[in-house]
Formats: structure tokens, C-alpha cells, sequence
DNA sequence: GTCCCGTTTTGCGCTATCGCAAACTATCGG
DNA sequence: CCGATAGTTTGCGATAGCGCAAAACGGGAC
């Protein structure tokens, strides 16, 4: 099995206060994986087998209803877990993981679980951590979707993945892997059609550029202040 | 300080896998204190000088915006911990936490967690599975909430509260602690107007009996056919 | 027993947003 | 270079649910 480095991994909160020893006992039983752009890392329902870890890429995961509507639960970058279905004591994965961009994970048996918290505690901890920030960023979302309108949501919602995957231009910020209007539709709720007409209406007042699968926020502070508009304030 | 009883909690989940000596270590750390019906237990922004075990009552924990539009987080249910915000590394509470029956809680002090974890590493390994599940549920949230009409998601949240914190009558489901309509809209995000009226709807149908901060389901699988329906197919 | 206050009910107009339909357009494979 | 395909734009009703307002109600405090 082809070695992992750890210096590549070493810095990442997953493993603080991990020893270097240690980091290289928890590595050798990993394995390293590329998925090409858009294709499936694991399929809500299915056996939680494995865990992940990103190293390089994006992943998204989304859950499906039975009636076949989706939504986005969150966009993984690199550096990230996923697919954890064992620290919720899940036997199957609640949601689809697609990488959106080629992608390179590192992979454990989720059997393996056990063994390593037991022997590195601060792992536990250390993703403790990381689900929490998450479920605090769930409970943020769900307070949006109670009080804000449609367009605020838009502009939370970009401005959280321009912070997360932005790419710095010159003339803005490029949100760094292929994302669709139905994509941000499905994180914030709403409709690609109005997300579509949300995007247009924002292009011509110069706040963004955008095409397929491709948004740049060419004035973030502008968005900035949509989002933290109240609903009454009118336009124009 | 008056000792508890290990008895009382040894079979939370919280403990699984902690001998008895060392659960009586950890509770000689904690105080116990008793909140009176809607008496605020922490302040959503406070400093997170503690965290909660929940011994009996029943907890509402809310979340506020800057505009001061709330949303119920969760209820709190007898056995649950609450107030973890060491566990996400924050240091201040994200939500607010009311009792909403008269309640008794032990405390222990948030410098205490980091002691805990490390002499008793499944109290992190269980916290995470909980939190997990809290994060899984919050998912399911934001799912009906993109998805569902107001009808089906009061339906939903009306089931889990039934299922949390049901007392089985001879005529049906009854929610065991106060709940008002505004409670309930701030569960399902929308407006007590909205949910007033489709309780007076049920109501007239037999699916529901309620009353001032009282709810009792009649008709449960009346209400989960309600809550299953697709959004078309129509009423009378 | 009576008063007062928080909760609930209900009516009515309004509008943000959906849903459907159709045209348009980049991008990729060949 | 060209066609096919997936993604995007836009128009036009339809409507679920909000927001406001006001009345009715129930329960506890004294």
C-alpha cells in the first residue's frame, strides 16, 4: 500500500495533539482514493463501510427525500471528514457524497473507528469539535430559512462558500469549483428559477459575474449587505 | 454539596461504558440546582461558564437573531445534556436555554470537560454519537423545511414531540410539558397564525384536541398520513 | 368571584415565490 | 467545426402563507 505523507495531513485540526508516531500509526491504515469529477463517493443508504478524508478537491453532499427532492448539506473541502456515519452510530451513510471537482480522499474502514479512538482520544475530541461547529452552522441555516427572504439566503449562502472555497481576483472572489443555480437552490431552499432570476438581477447591478457553474462575487461587500438587509427596505 | 445519586443516571447513554467508581468521580464535580417553570437557565451570547444534564423537566433552547426573530433549537428532554459549547470550542452559549416546566439539571463547571474527557474518554465518544444525531436530526430539518408545506411540517414536528415527550392517554398522545402555538411555528418556520389555524383544522376533523399551551393527538396516524402526504393531493 | 394578561382564533388583502413552459446558450465529445 | 446536452434565462399566472388587526377566550392572582 502506497504510503501517505504525513506532513501533508500533520497541521489539520482532525489531528491536534496527535503525535507524529502516532499520526503515522493512524495513516497506515488508511488508503489513498482519486474520484473523477461528478462522480459518487458513497450513496445515502448505503453500508457505511468507510470514512473519509478530503485531501484535494470538493465534495458535496446532498440528502434525498423518498419523493426524490434534494438537498445540499454541505460542501466538504479539503482537510475536512466525511461520510462519519460511525459517530452518529449509523450503520448507512445518510446522504450522497458526488465529488464536484477530481478529487483525492483518504479512506479508512469505518471497523477501524473503534480501535483508533480508543488509542488516540484526542480524535474523538477533535471531531466532537468539528460535528459541533457543524451543528451549529445547521442551526444558523435553519434560522435563516425561518426568518430571511430568498435573496438574503442567496447571499449568505455565497458568502459562506466565497469564505470557505473563494479564490481571490483581482477584480473579486471566485468560488472555486463548479456550482450550479440549482445547486445554490438547494442549499438555500428555493427554486433554481429564482435563484436564477435572484443571480440575473445581481449581474446587472454589477454585484456578481456569472455563468455555468461559475460564480464570482466581483463585489462581496456589496452582498454583504443584502444579506444583512431586513426584509422591509425596499429596492431601487 | 449534596451528592448524587449515581443511580439516577448510570444508564444514560452519556455513561455507557463508565465503571461505577469512575461515574461517582464525575458527579462528585457537578451541583445540582432546580429552575422554576420559565426561568432562563443560560443566555444565548452569555459566557459558557457551565454545561447541563437534564434530570427532569422539560428545556426549550432558542435561538435569536439580531432582529429578534427566534427559533426553537430543540426541547430538552430528561437524560439529554445541553449547554456543550465547550464541545464545539465556543465560548459563549449559541442559544438560550428556558426551562419550560419546572426542571432539575446538573451542573459542572465548563473548565471541568477537558479534565472529564481526558481521565474518561467515552464521555467525548458518546457526547459525539449525540451530537451527531443532533446534527442528523437538524439535517432532517432543513430538509422538510426546503421541501414540505407548513401542514406536513407541523405534522412532522407535532410526531416527534409526541414521540419525545408523549404521554399516552386513553384518547390519544398527549405533549407532556407547555407548548404554545408560537412555540410550534418556531419549530416548523413559520407564524402561530398559520399554525393556529391548521390546529383549529385538525381539531374539527378529530385529529387533534388543544388547548391553551396543551396539545393532544387524537388520531397519531391520522397525523402521520397528514405528515406523509405528497404536497398535491388535496383536501375535501 | 372578578379582573387582567397572555394566548388563541379568525378575517382579509397582499406578495414573494413557486410551477410550468419555452427559448436560449455555453461547453464538450467527436 | 458542429451537433447534442446540460445548464440558464425569462415570462406569466397561480397560491400558500404572511402580516396586520381585532375579537374572543381561558386561567391565574388577589
Amino acid at each position: 500500500m502506497a504510503k501517505v505523507d504525513t506532513s501533508l495531513v500533520a497541521h489539520l485540526p482532525l489531528f491536534a495533539g496527535v503525535t507524529p508516531e502516532a499520526l503515522d500509526e493512524i495513516l497506515r491504515e488508511a488508503r489513498s482514493a482519486r474520484y473523477p469529477k461528478n462522480s459518487a463517493i458513497f450513496e445515502q443508504g448505503a453500508d457505511a463501510q468507510s470514512f473519509f478524508l478530503l485531501l484535494h478537491g470538493h465534495v458535496r453532499a446532498a440528502k434525498t427525500t423518498p419523493t426524490g427532492e434534494q438537498i445540499v448539506v454541505r460542501y466538504v473541502t479539503p482537510g475536512e471528514t466525511f461520510g462519519l456515519a460511525m459517530a452518529i452510530g449509523a450503520a448507512r451513510y445518510p446522504a450522497t457524497a458526488i465529488a464536484v471537482d477530481d478529487s483525492v480522499v483518504l479512506i479508512w474502514p469505518t471497523s477501524a473507528w473503534p480501535r483508533l479512538v480508543e488509542r488516540f482520544p484526542s480524535l474523538a475530541a477533535n471531531t466532537l469539535q468539528a460535528v459541533g461547529t457543524r451543528l451549529q452552522e445547521s442551526h444558523t441555516r435553519i434560522l435563516e430559512m425561518s426568518t430571511q427572504q430568498v435573496e438574503q439566503r442567496v447571499a449568505h449562502a455565497l458568502l459562506r462558500l466565497a469564505k470557505q472555497s473563494g479564490k481571490k481576483l483581482d477584480h473579486g472572489i471566485e468560488i472555486d469549483f463548479p456550482i450550479s443555480r440549482q445547486d445554490i437552490a438547494q442549499m438555500t431552499g428555493t427554486t433554481l428559477h429564482t435563484v436564477s432570476r435572484i443571480l440575473s438581477g445581481w449581474e446587472s447591478q454589477g454585484l456578481v459575474e456569472s455563468g455555468r457553474q461559475r460564480i464570482i462575487l466581483r463585489d462581496p461587500h456589496g452582498i454583504v449587505v443584502l444579506a444583512e438587509r431586513s426584509a422591509d427596505s425596499g429596492a431601487v
